[in-house]
DNA sequence: GTCAATAACTTGTCATACAAATTTGCACCC
DNA sequence: GGGTGCAAATTTGTATGACAAGTTATTGAC
């Protein structure tokens, strides 16, 4: 279904100034907002718009209505703050240190899986390398192939919370499409250097060697980081 | 501010009705919900009851009104799974996991810390350090205490990154009671231990010296993940 | 079968009116 | 001066009608 772009009901806007409001702490818990009569002749607007505005700030959470006495701001129920919510992918030092903080648990996942990987975690691993290089064949970097390569590793370390940071993760790593797709074609050379880097790692991992294991992960992933930071200073 | 029981108003109780459909499948993404002039029949209100309600569905974010076409169901936000949920800190492998993931997030923030600290936060993590000292000689470890150091030398990675993840993991990290205070008191010699190997954390970071810092971050977790395996043996 | 015009339908907004509940103001009493 | 009761004022909840703006379906011409 495809959906047009569309402009603000009248009601969005009132709902969106009085949120703001509220958030921003104008107006706090047990305050009441100014009566709808007041609000139809601020916002110019009838009604129906501020009642319509009322309901939805009812249903966030951030007011109770009381016939006859007014509308009135409540304590909001805690947030769930998502993780990582402030990050914005389109900002090169927000990617720096989203991978910043993913080479320190990369690195360590790396080493852990290649002491505890089952048969059935490296058969998994080598699928994934396939399915990377495969992509690389193709149409150049398959972000998602490469996210799960690095997800089978974190698997293989057998330790679920190294798992659970990386799926949180996950929909921050990959790149916006206007920073990887703006640019030149993707060189065979970069893509023969991430396919060797890719390798290095999966063999230590299967080889259970631990040193050789973090240490190409981490070459890896200070390779990324490097780049951004080139791209930092244009 | 006394707030007395209140009757549900009509708009609340078709919300509640239209928000049961959505959430039970009745309309699936996709659908279109009766008209409003429909809704007003089904459930013999005005046309100003439905409106509301449909507004508070869509500050839900389960609708999308669109003018000329109708109201249509739309795919939820993904609810917000708490990160580390199923952590059970009454099992020790529960917490040697953590242990785990702890040692890879916080010997490379120690190694950043040592490289990036301003003045104020050395000044902070000396605080810090002091006052897990003085919990020490008091009533044995001060796990907030000691949480703060930990969190002083995350902000001084100056990557919100990596204070977000362990403040996520702060909740988790302090043993639960039943842990630590079943068996013998604290040894002396343990806690000089951790006297040492807190200052020689923070001696390598305000030293700017990325390797020792690492070492000595390694250590001292490695140290935790010991103790905790120990006791996995009885 | 395709395209354009028109009609029908649907949501968005405005206005008016009345009902139900709360708050305020005032008179009266102790 | 303080307390009580009642009416008026105020505020939210609901209903109704009308018109505007946009979408979808239908119809007729080519």
């Amino acid at each position: 279904m495809q959906m047009p772009p569309k402009r603000k009901t009248l009601v969005v806007e009132v709902l969106d100034s009085l949120r703001a409001q509220i958030t921003s702490g104008q107006y706090k818990p047990g305050d009441r907002l100014p009566s709808e009569a007041r609000l139809t002749e601020e916002y110019g607007v009838s009604r129906t718009v501020v009642r319509e505005a009322v309901a939805a700030l009812r249903a966030d959470g951030l007011v109770d209505p009381q016939r006859g006495a007014g509308v009135f701001v409540i304590e909001p129920e805690p947030a769930a703050v998502a993780p990582f919510s402030d990050v914005d992918t389109d900002r090169l030092s927000s990617m720096i240190e989203l991978l910043e903080l993913r080479a320190a648990i990369e690195v360590e996942a790396a080493a852990l899986a290649s002491q505890r990987r089952s048969p059935a975690q490296e058969e998994k691993i080598i699928g994934a390398l396939q399915a990377v290089n495969e992509g690389a064949e193709g149409s150049g970097i398959n972000h998602e192939a490469d996210f799960n390569l690095h997800m089978a590793i974190a698997e293989a370390t057998n330790n679920p919370r190294f798992v659970e940071v990386l799926k949180m993760l996950g929909a921050q790593m990959i790149p916006r499409h206007g920073l990887t797709s703006s640019g030149a074609p993707i060189s065979p050379d970069y893509l023969a250097l991430l396919k060797q880097e890719h390798e290095q790692i999966v063999n230590a991992v299967l080889d259970g060697d631990e040193v050789a294991a973090r240490a190409a992960m981490r070459q890896h992933l200070k390779g990324s980081q490097t780049r951004y930071r080139r791209l930092l200073r244009g």
